[in-house]
DNA sequence: GTGTGTGAACGACTTCACAGCC
DNA sequence: GGCTGTGAAGTCGTTCACACAC
């Protein structure tokens, strides 16, 4: 199963997220088709990436009608393994961590917080939604014991690379970083980077040159 | 001055801003010069790519030596718009904006939160940080008095295309998104999408298809 | 010798365009 | 007629490799 000839892109894993996400909409509007040029215009994408995207994994759609809207939900979900629950560990108990924690959609979509960390004496042992803050130094052997998935860190960039190579030793495989760093990591584990500082500062460039 | 034969890439302008903030450790190191190995090693790229995007802008680095770290440093302020102060207004005064206008590098880099919005009766009047959260129905008068350059959503994904649209509407012309949802605008108007949860199902897709 | 600047080669993603099927 | 599936063509970004400057 899921056997890819090719390697997927990034973007086309991206945009496949999307395409959940709209779908899941139009499921509950009791939609049944959707057509690939309905799905691009709801996520801002062209008619014939929505059709190469999902053509990598299968051919679901019928000519002349559409896709399935039910049916390719559920596809999807599977393909980016959403079919399953993952377990998340958050490192850093600040605002990022608990905005995370407290969105809607992170559980619904399978992700498990089954732990919070912090280095500060006065956040760790405090409550914290249903968990409670423990101490980063625990880190390495919580990460076995509670299985650990997906490990995301809400702490500042100094401090970065150092807890991904302890939680690259502990076994982790799957990190989310939010701190505007980038972290060395091997081949084997997968690292995704969340950087509002970037981001804005491609506003404030396409803000200067805008008139180019 | 900025005017580019070339239209810059996307990718281009957020490894300059990677640049950047290494740029400015060094600088505060005390650093006089660095090369393209060093830098491109920093933020996890290749020094060709670090020639290739500097080169874009002009020539900077003297063979044999590097670049001039301070000189460098001022000149990416400058190209990405970061000499000059932007004044940012946040929508929806939870977690994700706190955590944004807590963030150190936000102030640091020339971002001025110079207002905070929300649709909820709880939260309008109260304070938040040093502004009042206001009533977002305010929004459509204050982006002109106001004089906002960059307005940042975290805000619910049904709500975000009627917001954008009034944002648009009053004449703001950079948005940065964190509602998982695809915004659509007129060309002139920059936006710039966060979305989490897409990036902890790149991981889950990474985690599932890690075999391969 | 060391490291930049850059055209040329390469590779990867996107768009086109049309055959095929409903 | 409408819409998918997909090779082919096109576009855009990255990597190479080397002349050139210090």
């Amino acid at each position: 199963m899921t056997v890819h000839a090719k390697r997927i892109a990034d973007s086309t894993v991206r945009r496949l997220s999307m395409y959940l996400r709209y779908l899941e909409d139009l499921d509950q509007e009791g939609q049944t088709t959707a057509s690939s040029d309905a799905l691009a215009q709801l996520s801002g994408t062209t008619p014939a990436q929505v059709r190469k995207d999902l053509s990598f994994f299968g051919s679901f759609g019928k000519r002349g009608l559409g896709y399935p809207v039910h049916e390719l939900t559920t596809r999807l979900r599977e393909i980016l393994g959403l079919a399953q629950s993952w377990r998340v560990i958050i490192i850093g108990a600040g605002k990022i961590g608990s905005a995370l924690a407290e969105y809607r959609g992170f559980r619904q979509r399978g992700f498990t917080v089954v732990g919070v960390y912090d280095n500060s004496p006065e956040k760790i042992g405090r409550a914290w939604g249903d968990a409670t803050v423990r101490d980063i130094a625990a880190l390495a052997t919580d990460v076995r014991t509670l299985a650990v998935d997906i490990a995301v860190l809400a702490i500042p960039a100094d401090d970065a690379q150092h807890v991904v190579d302890d939680l690259v030793a502990a076994g982790v495989r799957a990190i989310l970083n939010f701190a505007p760093s980038q972290v060395h990591v091997p081949t084997h584990v997968a690292v995704k980077h969340v950087n509002m500082a970037m981001e804005l500062e491609g506003l404030s460039f396409a803000l200067t040159n805008r008139g180019d």
